[in-house]
DNA sequence: CACTTGACCTGTCCGC
DNA sequence: TGCGGACAGGTCAAGT
């Protein structure tokens, strides 16, 4: 569920309360959580990243980055239900709504426990232990392979003739699964998909052949202005998503298409329907986004 | 290569 | 009530 709005947050929310605090020690209850060679194990958690200090919290796509002032930085991804929380004195449990979904930490789905040295501390929770922590040489983070494969992000129109090629190469495939496709447009989920679709008035299922350029370019804008309005929500809260501090996110409040299978499209009225597209649950309304079959798009021949 | 499917996990929800 | 199964979605490995 953490798509780039949500990591986003989280990074904002790690940048306000751990860039400056000095890591104390790490407890990692779920060793699949922080894979790390175990001969390395000591050096790594004992050297790179006990006693060193947050100097910077970055992201690129869905990954959170934390740079530390020994030359390394921690890269993380919460795949579908992690969590990175910040606990300190000020905001330990009492004081937390009710509804909160993380008033007392840790809790049974708390992997890594980040403790700083001012007692304050930063849980990274995962459910479903998809998500993973791990350390490597700052320089080296772009080099990660799947780092150094991410397309490019929507949010410059400069980069957009990087995404049109990237895209066009997957020209058999549906518009749907090619920007869930992280090396084509990075960051872009299954909720932002959908979204981005039906701002755009396309069909998931559209081949990418049959998609104009104008389209193309309407979609890479869509899904830029869909995650940004999301980021200044906080991001969509399903059901596990928090950020940093514990927050929920509000974007589905606002969502047109996800999850409202059923309910009229804000549009046209037609109940928006869910089915499945790249192996996804995808909804979408099915009369503003009508698939073009590929013989309407040729000029008439005569 | 491009593309699809299954695996990784756990919690929740639905039908019987 | 309990139980089996489907489902949720990000990415990789293995398949076509």
């Amino acid at each position: 569920m953490p798509e780039l709005p949500e990591v986003e947050t989280v990074r904002r929310g790690l940048e306000r309360l751990v860039v400056g605090r000095r890591i104390d020690r790490v407890e990692v209850f779920e060793p699949k959580s922080f894979p790390v060679d175990s001969d390395t194990w000591v050096e790594t958690v004992g050297t790179r990243v006990a006693g060193a200090q947050v100097v910077a919290a970055r992201r690129r796509a869905k990954v959170l980055i934390l740079d530390l002032d020994n030359d390394h930085s921690l890269v993380g991804h919460l795949k579908m239900t992690g969590q990175m929380v910040v606990r300190g004195q000020e905001n330990w449990g009492a004081g937390h709504p009710d509804d909160s979904l993380l008033a007392r930490l840790p809790d049974r789905s708390t992997r890594i426990d980040f403790a700083f040295d001012d007692g304050s501390h930063l849980f990274f929770n995962d459910q479903r232990k998809f998500g993973w922590i791990t350390v490597v040489p700052t320089p080296a983070v772009e080099q990660i392979p799947f780092i150094a494969r991410l397309g490019p992000e929507p949010f410059d129109p400069a980069d957009f003739p990087e995404f049109h090629r990237r895209i066009a190469r997957r020209s058999r495939t549906s518009v749907k699964a090619a920007i869930l496709n992280q090396e084509v447009l990075a960051g872009v989920g299954n909720i932002y998909a959908d979204e981005s679709l039906w701002t755009t008035r396309l069909h998931p299922a559209q081949l990418v052949a049959d998609v104009s350029t104008d389209q193309l370019r309407a979609l890479y804008t869509a899904a830029a202005e869909v995650m940004t309005l999301s980021i200044d929500l906080g991001g969509s809260t399903d059901r596990n998503y928090v950020d940093a501090e514990g927050n929920k996110g509000s974007y589905l409040g606002f969502a047109h298409v996800f999850r409202r299978e059923g309910q009229p499209c804000s549009r046209c009225g037609t109940p928006i329907r869910k089915t499945k597209v790249a192996g996804r649950g995808t909804h979408f309304c099915p009369t503003c986004q009508q698939t073009m079959p590929a013989t309407a798009r040729r000029p008439t021949q005569h």
